[in-house]
DNA sequence: GACCCTGTAATTTTTAAATTTACATCATTA
DNA sequence: TAATGATGTAAATTTAAAAATTACAGGGTC
C-alpha cells in the first residue's frame, strides 16, 4: 500500500493557492482543471486541509487561501490532514497468517516493531520539508522553464 | 501507493526458513500454509529473494535455506529485491496535470524534489533495520508469549 | 517412471482508488 | 427575495491495482 496520489494533489493545489489565491477566486472546478483531476476529489482534499486549519474556505462564495505560515505546513502535516493514519498503512500486513505456526501466531506483533520505527524515521523526514521549501523549488523550477 | 504486503510476507518466510530450514524441508505449501497465502504468490516472492542470494533453493527436490549472514540482509534489500523501484513508487503523482497552467507544467518535477529526499530517508531507515534485529524481535516477543 | 517440488505465464477474482452523480447548504447580488 | 454559483458529503459507478487461482513445463530423487 502506498500514499496515494491525494497527498501529491494536495501539494499541487497549495502551490496554487499560494501562487494565485489572493488574486483570483480559486475554486474547486479550477484546481481540478489544473491537477487533471475532478472537482468531488479535490473538494474532498481542499476540505481536510481546511479542517486541520492549513488554508480558509469561502463557504457560499467561494475562494480558497492559506490559513498559516509556509514554514508551518510541512508535508508531514498535509499528509496527516488528508489521512491520519498513513504513516501505519505504509506496510500492508498479510492478514491472515496461521495462528497454528509460531511465527504466524506472531509475526504481527514482529513486524510492527520494525514498522514503527521507520514509520517515525518516515514521520521525521516528512516533517523536515515544509511548503517554504516546496515553493522555492516550484519558483525555481519556473525559472528554469523560461 | 504503499509498499504492499510482499515485503511483510517475504519477512514472514524469512524467520521461518531461519527458524526451520536446515531441519525440516520448507517448501511453498508450508510457507503458504504459514502465511495464510497461496504457493504461487509465495513462490514469486521466493524466487525475487534468491535472484538477490538472499536465499538458495533447491530446484527440483524442493527446500529453501537462508544463503547469506542475517545482518547483511536489511528490509531495504529485501524491498529491493521485490519492486526494485519500491521507492520511486511511494507516492503517487497524479498522471495529468494541466500544462497550460504553471503549476501543472511543472508539478512533477517540483514533487520529485522532495519525494527524493524522502526516499533517500526512507531507504537509511529501512538499511538501519536487518534481518538479525528482526528475528531479535521474534525471540523475544516469542517468550513472552508462552 | 512416479512423485513431489520449483518457475512462470495467463486468467480470474478481489480489493482499493478515483470518478461521477446527486443534492442539501450557504453567501452574494440583481 | 429569488437566482446564481459556490462548498460539503453521501452513494453509486467506474477504473486500476493487487492477489489468488489455474495450468503446465521444467528438475531431482526414490
Amino acid at each position: 500500500m502506498h500514499i496515494s496520489t491525494k497527498c501529491s494533489v494536495a501539494i499541487h493545489c497549495l502551490i496554487f493557492i499560494y501562487e494565485y489565491g489572493d488574486k483570483k477566486k480559486v475554486t474547486s472546478d479550477i484546481l481540478a482543471l489544473s491537477a487533471g483531476s475532478n472537482p468531488v476529489t479535490i473538494r474532498n482534499i481542499i476540505s481536510s486541509l481546511r479542517k486541520d486549519g492549513i488554508i480558509s474556505v469561502k463557504f457560499g462564495t467561494g475562494g480558497t487561501t492559506l490559513a498559516c505560515p509556509l514554514n508551518e505546513i510541512t508535508v508531514y502535516r498535509i499528509c496527516k490532514a488528508i489521512e491520519p493514519d498513513f504513516v501505519s498503512k505504509l506496510f500492508g500486513i498479510h492478514p491472515l497468517p496461521s495462528p497454528l505456526c509460531p511465527v504466524g501466531k506472531n509475526i504481527r506483533n514482529v513486524l510492527d516493531c520494525s514498522y514503527q520505527k521507520i514509520g517515525n524515521d518516515l514521520s521525521d523526514s516528512l516533517k523536515n520539508i515544509t511548503l517554504e521549501d516546496v515553493i522555492s523549488d516550484y519558483h525555481y523550477i519556473q525559472r528554469k522553464d523560461d
